[in-house]
DNA sequence: CATGAATGAGTCTTCATTCAT
DNA sequence: AATGAATGAAGACTCATTCAT
């Protein structure tokens, strides 16, 4: 589970709340009213550019150029960059949903310590096929811009708060230790999985490299590394 | 001990390098000749206005406003807003070295698992006197520009190791598991504290609650959280 | 026949080049979809600052107060001054083709050094008609820009290469010395002209003068000065 | 006879002119009471780095760090570059007069149309040598500066007339025809050298290829290109 | 809705020249 | 005379956003 796989975790959870912020700021822009097959062009064209040049450096040039659109239209559909790429964060969480649900059903019956990994490789396939969508979770780390900022330490709130959900189910299971910070041990799940398993991800590792890894973390956390 | 604590420990092996690149890059600036303390009050104010508005929004307009400089004579002791930067961290190591010194002697004698409190401490001794010099590391994490990112990632990387050199001591003296990824936890080590005790740190945390943070991560590390 | 007359042959035979060298250098920018009225209006503008102040000495700022646009327009119409200089030289090169043409033509059943000074006539025709278009050949020589000088001299090479031709005809049809130096005649004819018949023009000197000019040095390329 | 040697041979006469101009521009620098071998590590290193990015092109800040002399001190010893500028063409047409005054001796008893070639070939000897200096000249024709054109023209002037009086002489003691406009033959040989001499020897030419150009257009003028 | 020209504030960077020591 | 820091005017270029058709 990378990343990005956690951003959509997240948006089971969280997708309204991002509409809702999207209602309010942008009720009159006319992007909804396109056809879907120009929509995904421009989203593909924008999301394209915004993964070569990151968020901040991308300008609206670049992405009507890309997309092929009049810049005059740009301003049309979307209020401004910072809009566009909401909805571009929309649509991708969309295309990402199938994937994750079929193992998120399952923590409803096994304990998510032992599922971890098998989250971590669904997550995975997705960036398999969808490569350029896994990496747009990137880019938010990437800016600079403060709202994105903003948008990014909410995403990290609400996906170290499923991690800490999921040890809390476990230890009413009595799977795990109950005197464990639930929150903390999120923390650190989150922390390591943004950082290090998307650069095994995105550096051509492996999927039985990047399995191992998830193991050898879960297997850290669950056992510890002291002696005796 | 938070990313930029991190940076700092890494400048006791690593600033000869910082210090070398520097001397390739920008052979011909002016900045060393001026009187210390008129190059003091310039970095002053590089650094407050670096850390108000992040290093990408920071115009070089801003930085000789808050100096007080004439524009031209920033370009005459740096070559750019970049080359600022880089000064400006190294006299941020400079003045952090007193600081972690003292601890990282105690590393030679006592088992670093027992001793990883002790670091966070000085850490935050540091912190707490010089708050602006420790917000600092936070932007290098903030920026989108390239250069600034690679900076990053070659601290993280000897962050990354550094830790991980301290788990093989550790290992080595018969304190930890032998068959333990020593990178491994290194990188849950590195990736928590930058993220983690930092917020801790940044969001007026006690030093207490730092300390027991810092303890309780420990602890899982040490211990797992698995029940048995 | 002066300099930039010259230059309007040549572009008879070389304006494809140009041409396509532009559609190279700068094929995204949208001067050519302005109305004419405006285009004119910003190329005459832009010639009359580039005659007044010399190529190099220009600026962006001058051309735009000249010309009456915004900042931001000039540089969606060009890349940048050469850009513009060079749209106003195949502007000028437009221009000038009707007056060369008949002239031209006649060379197809007359010989050269009959017809020279002919050419220059035609020349100075055009240069009486459009003083200002008339003028920015010689800018090209003022300039210190090393890729105008560049232009500089390939317009130099065909220039030459246009004269030795008409020698070379000439003495095909037996008109001149078989073991004359058709290229060195080029040099000799080109450098002349592009020197002094444009101080001539330039300088005030009335038609008779600059046909006497011209009849005179024809005359001692002819017969030659030494005596018996 | 290149465009420098012309340039050189003017000074012969024209010396006292720019001697004069910059007495009343630069009366109080101190650039001739430095001692002599400085003066000439620092005309050495502005000559150097003029030829090598042009008059234009070239800055103070060039100057001085060629030189190796600190900014204050250029301005101790020279008005401003041009003042600079103007000490080093003086500089260079010292060194050049050795080389020109034996050829110039012979004119009083030879004719010019046959001692042609031997003054080119003691301007290209001195090029041999002093292959620098020889450059400079031609920085005089790539410079947009205006004081700089004016004293190009002024050159010119005098090269012309130059030429016009060894002309006249020949006239005089019958060698000519005596209906030839000298002046106009002046510019002719003045323009050609400049130029097309000028590049054969920049451009690499042989000794012999020199000499041979300068027969060859000696020979035109002599005995013109026509038939019969 | 489509289109793309219009706008000008804002940024970086260079440089000649002066000044204080 | 030596030194090099101080100064700010000026230039190139970018870009988000609006507007008219």
């Amino acid at each position: 589970m990378t990343y990005y796989d956690t951003c959509v975790i997240i948006a089971i959870y969280d997708i309204n709340v991002i509409i809702t912020e999207r209602m309010v700021l942008v009720p009159y822009k006319t992007f909804m009213n396109l056809p879907e097959a120009k929509r995904n062009r421009i989203l593909t064209a924008t999301m394209r550019t915004i993964n070569d040049k990151g968020y901040d450096k991308t300008t609206v040039s670049d992405i009507v150029k890309a997309a092929g659109i009049p810049r005059g239209s740009f301003y049309q559909y979307f209020n401004d960059k910072l809009d566009a790429f909401m909805y571009l964060l929309e649509w991708v969480q969309t295309q990402k949903m199938a994937y994750m649900k079929p193992v998120l059903k399952r923590l409803e019956t096994e304990p998510f310590i032992e599922l971890y990994e098998d989250l971590v490789d669904a997550g995975v396939q997705f960036a398999r096929v969808n490569n350029e969508a896994y990496q747009l979770g990137y880019q938010l780390y990437r800016s600079s811009d403060s709202t994105v900022q903003q948008l990014t330490r909410r995403f990290e709130t609400y996906g170290v708060e499923l991690y800490a959900s999921f040890i809390r189910t476990d230890q009413k299971n009595g799977y795990l230790k109950a005197d464990v910070d639930s929150e903390l041990v999120g923390k650190m799940l989150y922390n390591f999985n943004v950082k290090e398993l998307f650069n095994l991800v995105y550096g051509g590792g492996s999927d039985a490299e990047i399995r191992h890894t998830a193991q050898a973390v879960m297997h850290i956390i669950k056992y510890g590394i002291k002696k005796g």
